[in-house]
DNA sequence: ACATCTTTGTAAGATAACTTTGCAAAGTTT
DNA sequence: AAACTTTGCAAAGTTATCTTACAAAGATGT
């Protein structure tokens, strides 16, 4: 039932047309949240009648969106076939540049991942032109793995690590990749000349998306934290993402929370990313020469040194992981308080340790949040990891077929003057 | 344009009902935001054909929502009747429970105030019981007032200074009234019996309804800062309020800014409203035996003497609203860089001296976010003052006229069998 | 002064989507 | 084996929009 942009009724009046595309994505974001059923079943959930889900269920199956599985017996009665997605004929990309990493994820309509690129980079800075080279490359590879699946392209959402302007479709000001008013979007599209849509959002918005678990009510309202080099994140509030006014929304990263602290990469003293990113857990666990600090050894694997020595009870460790933690709860505490979230749900590196920051980070939810119990607000752990920008990208270029099933032409064109 | 409560396609399908629904609010919801104009110049605007309006227009009409006005003569052809909203039909009520006063306000759909009562507290600590029988008794009048115009309520809304839950209907915890687990709005229907709905809802959150002018896209999406003895607000994005799980969103003056503070009336130390509050500020400009300090002297009064000792160049006066603007700026940044809003808008005590304020405010605000040029988001002082939560309430209520006029009854039922 | 042009508002018919109604098909239960 | 339940579809009915056509009301041009 969520849908992130709605191409439904954006303004212009309602006709037939809509009506039929609203039932339409209706019965097929039904079947993405509740899983297969019958046309009876369908009907009586929807409040349609069964002649109604049944014309509706066929044009899907003409497009190629939905098929006939198998039958399902119940008590009694006629048995009925059952209803599924249909994921051999379109998929969403998404696609991720950030400092440490360019990355790819395809997922067909039924969530299935279909392909998954991943390319390392050096940390260093680097040209743009020079990355995006690199990313285009990555996604010409998913899109042949998306045409072994049988498949088409509906959509390549590109997430960049920094302030994505949407309204001028621009990376305004990536600080961590040491870029600024990069056409990130124009330039892949230059490359790629695709037939779908390329659009580019920012890394936290996206790994926001991908938390939203469709059809999930608890998720409709959550507040995501994603860590990395930076600290980022989204807001989904009644199940949209927020974007604010230029779509600079989810910079939690820069507000200050520590004014006496650190500077920042981006001038600023005692920004939250100072306090809470992943640089501020490695000063706080490791000195220098310390392996967990060696830029060589890819994050994966520092990171999973850092919980080796956790679980192992190093105090060292546990301590930075108790400040860092802290400082979460800080921050979230304030979120929390202006936003109540059903969740803040922690993503990105604090998918890998973040079960040693938990207890820490609640009681200092709970501390900083007027409402009792933190307003109901659970923290909950990612469990996408590095991944949960390139999913909800590739989600997001999903949700304008979920939106409007009739983007997905027919397989079998309607003859002129035929009736539906 | 906007809605608060989508009422329409809340869920279940669409049938020819719905779409007559979605496209009467159309018509009647561009009325609204752009002003009377004729059918046909509605027709191209809308994207509907010209006999589709004629017929919607026909039914507003019916239902007492809309009436034809003027002739309107263009440059050449035939002059079209001026189509316009009917403020005679329906009125939404607001209300307001705080711990400085009990009001009202009546508006009808033109947007017309159709009345509007206050009645002073002392602000010392009484029964909810108490204060609601003052409130119910101000909404009676309020009703004859309706009456009076020929109109019939469509709503109330009250709003309640503290954490409302809007899953249960009841005032969890509301700190300056000092009252807990309070079920305002039973209250209110037990005693009022009346055949509207009546809701309750967090004062800050209808201030922010009350700031989001219908029809203008720059207050699609802002921030409201609402100060009264305590510091709340509401967030609008993308035109809808937003509540959160359980609607305790926007409760903004509870974010700790200032750990090392003072220690605030929820029990915390450093909240925002501790140093951005209206007690904050008269702590700051005048000692206790100042008369601006007096509250037998009203607030409004004691605020037009901080403003004219201000408009003199008292030093400690502008330096008390400095200092306080400074910290209205540092808590506006870390919002702002969360939500990105179009505008921040300043309401309730600010609305009276937040002139004098808007240059520290707006420093910080530039200083603590990433975003270049504040991200576009621009300081505004609100031209409602204290009757910005009464007018949200109101323009709540008539919502959802707004949302599905059928909520309206025809003056005069279609006869069986008569096409429309 | 009168015909022509432009625009407005409405009505009648066409189209499209849903619902209602009816029924055959495919099972279980008695 | 008959009765019952449920499924899925097709034909007819309802309703809301769009298409087309036209009268009304004023401006413009000769």
């Amino acid at each position: 039932m969520s849908s992130f942009d709605d191409v439904q009724n954006r303004f212009g009046a309602a006709d037939q047309g809509s009506l039929r595309r609203t039932n339409l994505a209706l019965v097929l974001g039904r079947l993405r949240d509740q899983g297969p059923r019958s046309r009876a079943r369908l009907a009586t959930e929807l409040g349609i009648t069964r002649s109604g889900v049944s014309s509706l269920v066929g044009e899907l199956v003409e497009r190629g969106l939905v098929r006939t599985g198998v039958v399902e017996r119940g008590a009694v009665g006629r048995p009925g076939t059952s209803v599924r997605l249909d994921g051999r004929s379109v998929c969403g990309i998404g696609a991720e540049i950030n400092v440490h990493h360019v990355a790819t994820m395809a997922m067909d309509l039924s969530g299935n991942v279909v392909a998954e690129h991943r390319l390392t980079l050096d940390g260093n800075r680097h040209e743009a032109s020079e990355v995006v080279d690199r990313l285009v490359e990555l996604v010409s590879r998913t899109e042949d793995d998306v045409a072994a699946h049988g498949a088409a392209p509906v959509g390549l959402t590109v997430g960049v690590a920094g302030l994505v302007d949407s309204t001028r479709d621009m990376l305004t000001l990536g600080p961590n990749l040491e870029w600024r008013e990069v056409p990130v979007g124009a330039m892949i599209r230059d490359r790629l000349q695709p037939d779908y849509p390329v659009v580019i959002d920012n890394e936290g918005n996206l790994a926001a998306i991908a938390e939203t678990l469709p059809g999930d009510p608890g998720r409709r309202d959550i507040l995501v934290i994603f860590g990395e080099v930076g600290l980022g994140g989204g807001i989904v509030a009644d199940g949209r993402l927020l974007r604010g006014r230029q779509g600079y929304a989810g910079e939690f990263g820069h507000m200050i929370v520590d004014p006496q602290g650190r500077r920042c990469g981006c001038g600023r003293i005692g920004c939250w990313e100072t306090v809470a990113g992943l640089r501020a857990l490695l000063d706080a666990a490791a000195d220098t020469d310390d392996a967990v600090r060696d830029p060589a050894l890819g994050l994966q694997a520092r990171l999973a040194e850092l919980n080796r020595r956790a679980d192992l009870g190093d105090t060292r460790t546990l301590a930075a992981l108790d400040q860092v933690g802290g400082w979460i709860g800080v921050g979230a505490a304030m979120l929390t308080n202006a936003l109540n979230p059903a969740a803040i749900v922690l993503s990105g590196y604090f998918a890998e340790v973040g079960h040693h920051m938990r207890g820490s980070i609640e009681a200092r939810l709970e501390a900083g949040v007027l409402a009792p119990h933190a307003g109901g607000t659970v923290v909950e752990l990612s469990t996408l990891g590095f991944t949960a920008a390139v999913r909800g990208g590739a989600t997001l270029a999903l949700e304008s077929v979920f939106a409007d099933p009739t983007r997905v032409e027919r397989l079998v064109p309607v003859a002129q003057g035929e009736s539906r």
